[in-house]
DNA sequence: AAAATATTTGACTGACTGGTCAAATATGAT
DNA sequence: ATCATATTTGACCAGTCAGTCAAATATTTT
């Protein structure tokens, strides 16, 4: 019922993405996706061993959607700084977006799922750890990419770079979910990101 | 039995703490707690009206707990710098002592608990919000206290700059509790704070 | 069309959930 | 010592939890 034209398969997927992101995993029972996923509860187990494995499989397929965002906004035909300032805008838009269909600000799906059951489960937290790994590694490219123009000292620390970046960027959104508002990501996001690349200003208004 | 010595209601705060802190508030029911407080289930409803309450009433003992270190790190009486300095290493040495007990490491119990609930419960996510906010403020007083030194730009806004230390610190913490690891906060905590303060390295070197 | 396989169904567990309650016991005031 | 109040106890509740299962139904293969 909630995301029709899908098998069954997909669309409990798609069901617990959608709900566990809202509230949480320990909030969200099986028979509240089976319900609104319009699936019977045998069916549920037939495709997955236990609700962990459905969130496993959520997560993948979640960040799968999410793909392509970051491939266009990290493009390697782009200048990197345009590259950030995308990324930005993004962030803040797929938010302000997510926002208006569910409601409510539900920042990163990853982090408060992977903050919830990290210490329990460690198939959660190994994919968790998994998939902020796979979206810092855009962060590292562009970083070699400026280093590479000059833009950046050469012996700049990529890694360590990127991790930094990566926390601030997941500490807004936690940020936002709690106080459930984008005006703190909407007046920092970008300022604190360029902050952390440690660009300055008036090169980013020559870019 | 965990917390001996106490009465009752403050063994049931002090046991809370421990257990949601270690896993998460869905996953410890009013059962454990009572358990590993050693107290009947009908003691737990004479003190608190229901679990929600007491994960409340935990959340106030939490901070006040914590309180005297911020008291103490963020002295008006010490260098602005200094502060942010004693800020870092205590924020990590704090991290390192709760994972040595909790045999994990354990992040920040506000905004796990916080992100965790804020969507299904307004109660937590208002003290949640209520206690950033109390924490920011020694954010506040400091960066104005290095305006007034002429360390920071007059027009600086003090706000948004406590915000973007405030998210870097949260995601920080929250990346050790996923990563089950300190290292990444032992590396860049301390650098990666100075850079949102906007402080040069070497003139931390000179203070 | 028959056989093999994949999927769906709904009734069913037994353990656990947060929460209630009246009676028993302890404590403090008079 | 008596009375009022605070606390503790353990049995109890109805609802929900994740998960099971055998039988019914679709679908695919032969």
């Amino acid at each position: 019922m909630a995301v029709k034209g899908k098998n069954t398969k997909e669309r409990l997927v798609e069901t617990a993405i959608n709900l566990i992101w809202e509230a949480s995993y320990g909030s969200v029972s099986v028979d509240d996706i089976c319900k609104a996923a319009d699936v019977k509860k045998g069916s549920f187990y037939h495709y997955f061993p236990s609700k962990i494995d459905l969130a496993a499989a959520a997560m993948d397929e979640a960040f799968e959607q999410f793909r392509p965002m970051l491939d266009e906004v990290f493009s390697s035909s782009k200048d990197p700084v345009k590259r950030f300032e995308d990324y930005a805008d993004m962030g803040y838009e797929a938010q302000k977006e997510i926002a208006e269909q569910h409601g409510m600000v539900c920042g990163c799906p990853f982090v408060s799922l992977g903050s919830e059951m990290a210490p329990q489960d460690e198939t959660i937290r190994a994919k968790t750890d998994e998939i902020i790994s796979r979206h810092k590694k855009y962060y590292e490219t562009t970083l070699r990419d400026m280093v590479a123009e000059g833009i950046l000292a050469a012996d700049t620390d990529v890694q360590a770079k990127a991790d930094k970046i990566y926390s601030f960027i997941m500490g807004q959104l936690v940020m936002a979910r709690i106080q459930n508002s984008l005006e703190p990501m909407k007046r920092d996001l970008k300022t604190g990101l360029f902050r952390m690349i440690e660009i300055k200003e008036k090169m980013l208004e020559e870019a």
